[in-house]
DNA sequence: CTAAGTGCAAATCATTTGCAACCAG
DNA sequence: CTGGTTGCAAATGATTTGCACTTAG
């Protein structure tokens, strides 16, 4: 066995910290260095990819061009802080019957939405 | 006066063409080059930038990682069909009393909003 | 040996920027 | 001359890939 846990399990374990809900790689590589593991940008990129193809891990990417990777849970949708950066989940406020309505009036078949809200999250409206 | 029309100009009235409804640079490229112009990728790029900051035009990037640019006008929200890759309009299906309600909930301070719906198209679906 | 996981360097992709040339006023 | 457009080439930023090395099984 490995004397230092696999990326992907270190990964994994730093992402049930919840310090971010969403994590860049490079928050996930300086993640992984403040707990000591120093692993390189690719293989923090592999390793979160991996989690990807595995289903444990979701990827989305934002309009800022960055990917972001969050634990694998169910449905809910976004709000991007615009003052912190954060990506912080929101319930989904899409409702089966809204959807369906939404196919009957345009034709479309839909499989899935992403939402992603800007405003301020809890903490920088002052809410928090 | 230019013997032909400013790039910014050919591209507005291309995509009034809406062959798309949304257009990747390359798709501005291709239909400008289609149309008697052959202008440079940067030209194209520069040209969309400053349309979006005279805010003729709006940005928005998908999964894909590629930005698409459409003509701005009354807020919609959007399909990205699985089938044909294009991006189709959709009403928007979010009401101002949903977000309050989500607001109220959770608060966070929303201030707008984008949903991409997967799925297919009027056309690919069969309906079209 | 064999496959998985890593590190490092180099390659990709989609823009973005620097700069000199051009053009109408 | 001057500012707005362009073309071309080089620079960026964020991944992504190629390849050799290590290590558990």
């Amino acid at each position: 066995m490995a004397r230092k846990p696999l990326i992907s399990a270190a990964m994994l374990d730093l992402m049930a910290r919840r310090e971010h809900h969403a994590w860049t790689l490079e928050d996930l590589q300086s993640g992984l260095a403040a707990r000591g593991a120093a692993p390189n940008f690719s293989s923090v990129f592999r390793a979160a990819e991996k989690l990807v193809a595995d289903g444990i891990v979701c990827k989305l990417l934002l309009d800022d061009g960055r990917g972001r990777f969050e634990l694998a849970g169910a449905h809910h949708d976004h709000l991007h802080c615009t003052a912190c950066d954060e990506l912080v989940p929101v319930p989904c406020v899409i409702a089966g019957a809204q959807s369906s309505a939404l196919e009957a009036e345009t034709g479309v078949a839909i499989s899935e939405h992403r939402i992603i809200f800007s405003g301020l999250c809890r903490s920088c409206s002052g809410r928090g």
